[in-house]
DNA sequence: ATGATTTATGAGAGCGCTCTCATAAATCAT
DNA sequence: ATGATTTATGAGAGCGCTCTCATAAATCAT
């Protein structure tokens, strides 16, 4: 079949081309008995609008791409890339938009990937999940070719570029607060890379709280764990030492690595040592012990992405916007909680 | 800036638009100097070429799209997606094509975007992940609108269309005669969906590995878990008053669903009764057994599913065709052959 | 009934490329 | 030195839409 036209269906119809543009369109402006004409000549023949000169006419895609660029390791088994991407496509969806997608392996890719990207007439706007070592490149060569972007996840230089984000900050200070406040002492901590803003802002809430009721605060009790469950084993091998009566991990993978370090060592959770995570991702701990742990509105976090990003592109980008989400401390059995507030005089 | 386009580099370099454009796309019958004074202006201009004016001169996009039906809810769960888009991903750089991520999450999600995916000048080929419940309508759709298809996962009409997919019945064949040769007499299965192919090809393995090894097969050692955790610790609770010694599950996430029903009712693995899975994905079981299971090269599908899209691309399908990859029997600890092995005599 | 306003439709330029074909220049064979 | 062949370049049509502007027809106000 040779594939029609606007031009083919404006013939059948007895109409001109704008008319039938009008119609596929939804415009307004078409009499009632022209339109129904024009929607059975398009029923019939099965005419199908071309992308191509749509977008080549209107200078408009309608599709934005997601980065994700090559420091994100996790990918295969931090849960938070797949609500992430629910969250991302359904706003898609819902605003005709098409989502593209780049998965960056490389240096290489990167470089061959961000020359694609930079293409006109392709993408109206980029969404990129910030780089975990804190990296601009992406960022600042979206801003040489003038590319409207968010970046998910505060950026290093936030003064640059619109970003969402959820509130490391308050999550982790509640998080800590709540230990603090049911009467643990000795409040350890398991932190994220110190490049990465995420791991930056948990330790700023955990240091927050720490001060607010009024423990020490204590260096050796602060150990990095690099957001993995290996780093979190391992860096709850450095704390046991100093005998913490509780730990706040800035990651649930990070949270499960310092469970099996726990259980390994034989102490008892939460009698021995409260144990509280970050991201509320839906995982079975070791030992099947429910994790307290802070939630992150990770779908909404993709959605209110795209809604930013949808906002530039249709008004301009005069200045670096930022969303900030709040988490919220979801109670479950690993910090204790039901049983030192039943001791609670 | 205003965006310069192919004429604006062609004038300022002093030859024609379509000089330019064999510089851009690397054609070879342009001489030396010509094509250095050209690069020179592209990059001295920053030069982007215009995606939609490509596509639309050429009629092809360079552009493929993933499907993901609204059946797939494991998204989240099962490891299985993110390693297939990596290998899709990395298939698509390398072939110097973009992808376009369609995740459907319900009926009018289907239906807005199977119109906007069927516009022309969009996508060159689509891939589609197999629906868990035999679904055809978007493989009937795509059909009908004429674009080129590869499905992931043996769809059940597979004599309409192209499909890559592993060899589900010697994986779980080889994954039951181990347990046999090794000297398992009651092997139960915990199965998938009826309707599923990947479901019931690893039944048929199951099966077929018995019949062989002049086992019983017994209705009651046979219980549907419908490839979730949950589904399998269900089945695993129908199975136990049957007293089997060995039990294989068609999927990793089943296995622990049916170790944590196994654990919960005391007995140990493999000691009292050996587990095998399916899938090999990186998650650990609850009471940490390491988990003999079947390898799916799930990123070399993503791979192949991508190559033989391409391929039907560049030159027509003339009629369906389907790459099977193999899987590999891992050993580790929770089929106890060691053991056994060594009690042999 | 008249001119003013609104509404529906068409004409035609323009979006920025690719690709075929023609032609001029360079190279070859004798 | 001549015509035949190869190579480099340009001209121009065409891809299939959108969008502005002009205009004809319909509706309005008086």
């Amino acid at each position: 079949m040779p594939s029609l036209t606007l031009e083919d269906v404006a013939k059948r119809a007895g109409v001109s081309r704008s008319t039938v543009s009008r119609v596929v369109n939804g415009y307004e402006n078409v009499s009632q008995d022209v339109r129904q004409r024009v929607l059975w000549v398009i029923k019939e023949t099965g005419y199908r609008p071309n992308a191509a000169a749509r977008t080549l006419a209107s200078q408009r895609s309608q599709m934005i791409g997601l980065i994700l660029p090559f420091s994100v390791s996790s990918l295969f088994t931090d849960p938070y890339y797949p609500y992430l991407l629910k969250g991302i496509s359904h706003a898609c969806n819902q605003n005709n938009y098409t989502l593209d997608f780049f998965l960056f392996s490389s240096k290489e890719d990167e470089k061959k990937n961000l020359s694609r990207i930079s293409n006109r007439g392709l993408l109206d706007g980029v969404l990129v999940q910030s780089d975990h070592n804190g990296d601009q490149r992406i960022t600042n060569h979206l801003l040489a070719v003038n590319i409207p972007q968010v970046v998910i996840g505060r950026p290093m230089e936030p003064e640059k570029v619109s970003y969402v984000d959820v509130n490391n900050v308050s999550g982790s200070y509640h998080a800590v607060s709540h230990l603090a406040r049911i009467g643990y002492q000795k409040i350890s901590t398991i932190t994220g890379p110190y490049k990465n803003t995420a791991g930056i802002d948990r330790i700023e809430g955990y240091l927050k709280a720490i001060k607010e009721f009024g423990l020490d605060v204590n260096s050796k009790l602060i150990v990095e764990g690099g957001f993995t469950e290996q780093g979190g084993y391992n860096a709850m091998h450095k704390l046991l030492p100093e005998h913490p009566d509780a730990v706040f991990a800035a990651s649930d993978m990070m949270a499960i690595g310092a469970i099996r370090a726990i259980n390994e060592f034989g102490l008892r959770i939460p009698e021995d040592i409260a144990v509280v995570g970050f991201d509320d991702i839906p995982i079975r701990t070791p030992s099947d012990i429910e994790l307290t742990t802070v939630h992150q509105p990770v779908i909404q976090l993709g959605e209110k992405a795209v809604e930013l990003l949808l906002d530039q592109i249709d008004n301009g980008a005069y200045h670096a916007r930022s969303i900030i989400l709040d988490t919220e401390l979801i109670i479950r059995d690993s910090c204790g909680s039901t049983k030192r507030i039943a001791n609670a005089p």
